[in-house]
DNA sequence: TTGTAAGCGTTATCAA
DNA sequence: TTGATAACGCTTACAA
């Protein structure tokens, strides 16, 4: 943009002072003036610098969001709930993400100086950096994280889900189990699944890592677990990705889900109810936490709230047939 | 934050010149006197107000994108691609999304006031709108889009690819087939892409509408299809979702891939080489858009080039099984 | 080598 | 109801 409302001003022949109340509606101008003003604004083509606004606002009216990768739907489901929100409170939202990104550090740094708040995944930010951006005042938002003072945390509940789900298998009547996505980097959300299912399972399941979280390593390891000697009669995988993974794994290998071994994910992504079998998972509401997200810094930004908040989504056990067979089959 | 450059200045005994100068290292300072500044600069833990700099300095050291949604992994991997790159030039991301918006025109004037050029999705953009953005000389650069005067364009070769791929399956002796996910919403990739298998197949092909570009789209479509009366022996899609959707569908119905129907998609996502049977594509180099349409931003930008650009990257036939018996099968 | 001061484009206070 | 003018936080001639 080019003019400025020196140029309206002037156009108008009032002061800019007048075109500003004009336009913002604060403060008193008459009706014969407000005129003149929109004309003027309308000829040239005015519109306001951000730059100037916000400067002279002394905020951004801009959302951070920090992930780490935007592979598969979770991220991607939550920074669309985000950005929808945002936008609807007339908020823009800047991306940053680290994988693979060196000094991360000053990304950072770099993203607080551009917006009011920001959303955080995880632990895609090291502690001490948190501590610092705690410190600074910045506005944060935790996604999927365990709660920590001097910032919003907003997650989905997991061990219930995870004890539920491992009950679900119980009855099955399985006897050996493998957790497939083992905990690595610190992600208390998956974590959570873990611990809630060995509650459960308790010696009856072995943990095994995958690389990351995607349908690759799922695949991979699988392969290796179900090719391995004391094959397991059901995985549960740490999310969705991974067990699509492990059904690829299984029929390359000539198995049958569930009758040779049965499959559990996490998430309840779209291909979820349509991968075959069905995939039994763990329903998570990823558009809405980033929504939530959205409104909490909203909160914290604005000033309507200034004590932390630490929601916890409820989610929802989804049982398909890649579990096994039940009674009453119902088709989803 | 909060501690300004006066405060530094200040502290270190020294005017707020020299403090510019000392940390951007813009114009001599003496080494004592950067020492001091330094020094207070740490103590103080100054950083620079973005937006004062910005303003200052004329640019938003930013760039916009806008897309119509994330679902699937396209535009994630464009995303991503050209996140790394602006990144790498330190210049910010703030992203637009367009599906299910009212006011889009508002949403983008207002992005544009926010950045010094933006990336922008096919037809994403109404086309009155994209003639007022170039008039503004907003600097543009359009990713699978069709060029326009004003501004970069940058997309992957369709025609000579569906041609390709349409020869093919012409080999494998095929009669009767079907165009899965037909040219709605004016994408000109996707109508390239039929225009090509068109231009090869001629009247043997029938094209089919697929609401979006979507696994579950093309799962209904297909299945549709496939449950009709004149089924066809060959079914090219529009990309991999629809494929993957398309594959689904056959398994469902009992039909063999690529036994009783082939299957074909465009783009090579992950999933389509892990997908049963592995899926013959157009591999098209999301990541690399995305990471030129970073570079060709800066150019515009900074002006090092000011005449419009106008890139097509190469495609790549990539043969699985999904398309049908080949001699030597070579394992992928 | 350093400092003064004029922008950059707004908003908002305070007089008039 | 309007207009000067002081912020807001920086960069960068231009002078010293």
């Amino acid at each position: 943009m080019d003019v400025t409302i020196y140029e309206v001003a002037k156009r108008a022949g009032v002061s800019i002072a007048t075109v500003s109340r004009a336009l913002r509606g604060t403060g008193p101008v008459a009706a014969r003036t407000r005129e003149k003003v929109l004309k003027a604004v309308e000829e040239l083509n005015f519109t306001p610098s951000r730059l100037g606004v916000s400067l002279a606002e002394g905020r951004h009216a801009a959302n951070g969001v920090v992930f780490p990768d935007l592979a598969g739907p979770y991220y991607a489901e939550v920074l669309l709930g985000y950005e929808e929100v945002a936008s609807e409170l007339g908020r823009s939202v800047v991306i940053l993400s680290t994988k693979g990104r060196t000094r991360v550090g000053d990304l950072i740094k770099d993203l607080a100086g551009r917006v009011d708040g920001m959303l955080i995944f995880g632990h895609t930010v090291p502690e001490p950096l948190v501590a610092e951006l705690v410190r600074l005042g910045v506005r944060l938002v935790f996604v999927s994280r365990d709660p920590l003072p001097g910032a919003d945390t907003l997650r989905s509940e997991n061990t219930g889900s995870a004890r539920a789900l491992a009950a679900h298998l119980r009855e099955h009547g399985y006897e050996r189990y493998a957790f497939l996505g083992a905990p690595l980097t610190s992600r208390d959300d998956v974590d959570e699944r873990w611990q809630g299912v060995r509650g459960v399972l308790g010696g009856a399941i072995e943990a095994v890592a995958t690389g990351q979280y995607t349908v690759e390593c799922g695949h991979e390891a699988a392969t290796k677990l179900l090719k391995g000697a004391g094959r397991p009669r059901a995985i549960v995988c740490s999310d969705d990705e991974v067990a699509l993974g492990a059904l690829l794994a299984a029929e390359e290998l000539g198995l049958d889900v569930p009758g040779d071994v049965a499959v559990t994910g996490w998430d309840d992504i779209m291909a979820a109810r349509h991968a075959r079998p069905a995939l039994t998972t763990v329903r998570q509401p990823m558009r809405e936490l980033g929504a939530r997200a959205a409104r909490a810094l909203d909160e914290l930004i604005t000033g309507a709230r200034d004590t932390p908040s630490h929601i916890v989504l409820t989610t929802e056990l989804v049982v398909r047939s890649s579990c096994g067979q039940h009674p009453q089959e119902v088709p989803t």
